[in-house]
DNA sequence: GTCTATATCGGGATAGAC
DNA sequence: GTCTATCCCGATATAGAC
């Protein structure tokens, strides 16, 4: 699917159609935009955007792969200022946000599969594990850096919770409506706040009784095999 | 929309498309099925499905509707045997999941658009909120029939946000697709006992710090405007 | 009002010619 | 690698039977 870019970026048909399917993606959103316009867009013919992509979603796949590789340069950036983890959670995902903000449009597309881990444009699907990992990764390091301790049992699953803790905020921005997002705006601060504080809780001897069940939860919920 | 049904439930048209279809959407599955199909199926021809429902998706939703009345008639007395707020959380809840099993892959539809507080078909749109209420209430008379102490300010929201939860149980549910559902089986009873520990805990005093920025969240996802 | 039959459109996806 | 023609399906429209 991914042709080698011997050319530079904007000569190629690949891009042409890229970048036609992006902005039909932002002024009529995902839905709306059709095949036909795009290619019209693109200046080339139906058939040739199938060749390029098998399908609609699979523009999007493109997009998602190509997002993850550019916000590479700029996470490390965003993380550099503190080492506190609630901050730093608030760094890594505003970064995000304020990255795919012009294409909020595009990420819509995840609301109409992004609850089927089968769909490969899904953020738990298989064809989408590589820009998983990579994002957990992230997350990772920022608990690392904190120096927050955590408890052994949880610390190998934390960064994936993290993560889907993440999921859900870019999840409620997708759908937030209100002006330039802001309900958005004031809910990721309060909820990063929360989120380092059950991490801290969690060390807690008070708290192991409800630990213990929490971590079953998240083992099962992590693909546990059942008997 | 929903015509009066004069003839016995079995012999009326409409019933033969909807169970045409549910057959269809169990054995195909909700994306592979066809209108065309299910009208076939019907012995009806394509129009009169079209005259009966104005798509695919109004099935769906006749399909929520039906549910929705059906279980009321079960839901009392699966909460009769007991009081517990822990118990009774898995009661409800399971008393859906043994209802929709035979129509699992019709709920299937919810992970195309359940993301989506705009698509009629989304749990959280304005097109299901009739039957979001009378959910909702029933998780109202869970934690009342309980007498668990609920903080004040955290009442008033605490059924919607159960409610809530019971979506993401469901959720994951429907692409639970280990044998008979078994993750499902172990998550649930556990997931009850964290979220009815989490009820409890809300009243200590040292839990205030916490609360509070947890039921401003509440408030903005609940729809809290913004300045 | 309840349907049948058929034609048509828009749009995702495919086949095959060049 | 690119295009044209085609298929399928959801949805709409229409004309008419009863």
């Amino acid at each position: 699917m991914f042709k080698l870019m011997t050319h530079a970026k904007s000569e190629t048909t690949a891009n042409k159609i890229f970048e036609a399917a992006l902005t039909s993606f932002r002024e009529q959103g995902f839905e709306a935009a059709t095949m036909r316009g795009i290619a019209e867009r693109a200046g080339v013919a139906l058939g040739a955007s199938y060749y390029y992509y098998a399908s609609k979603d699979a523009i999007v796949m493109d997009f998602y792969r190509r997002s993850c590789d550019e916000m590479q340069g700029l996470i490390p950036r965003a993380l550099e200022s503190t080492r506190s983890l609630e901050r730093n959670l608030h760094n890594l995902i505003e970064v995000k946000l304020t990255y795919f903000g012009p294409n909020r449009e595009v990420l819509r597309a995840l609301l109409r599969n992004g609850a089927d881990p089968r769909h490969p444009l899904s953020p738990f699907s298989a064809e989408t594990k590589d820009i998983r990992e990579i994002d957990i990764a992230w997350f990772d390091h920022v608990v690392r850096q904190s120096g927050v301790r955590v408890p052994r049992d949880l610390s190998l699953r934390l960064p994936a919770v993290l993560w889907f803790f993440q999921m859900g905020v870019i999840l409620f921005w997708v759908t937030d409506d209100s002006p330039r997002q802001c309900r958005t705006e004031k809910l990721l601060p309060l909820a990063c706040k929360v989120v380092a504080s059950l991490i801290r809780l969690s060390s807690l001897p008070l708290m192991r009784a409800l630990r213990k069940p929490v971590l079953e939860i998240i083992e099962i919920a992590a693909g546990g095999s059942c008997e």
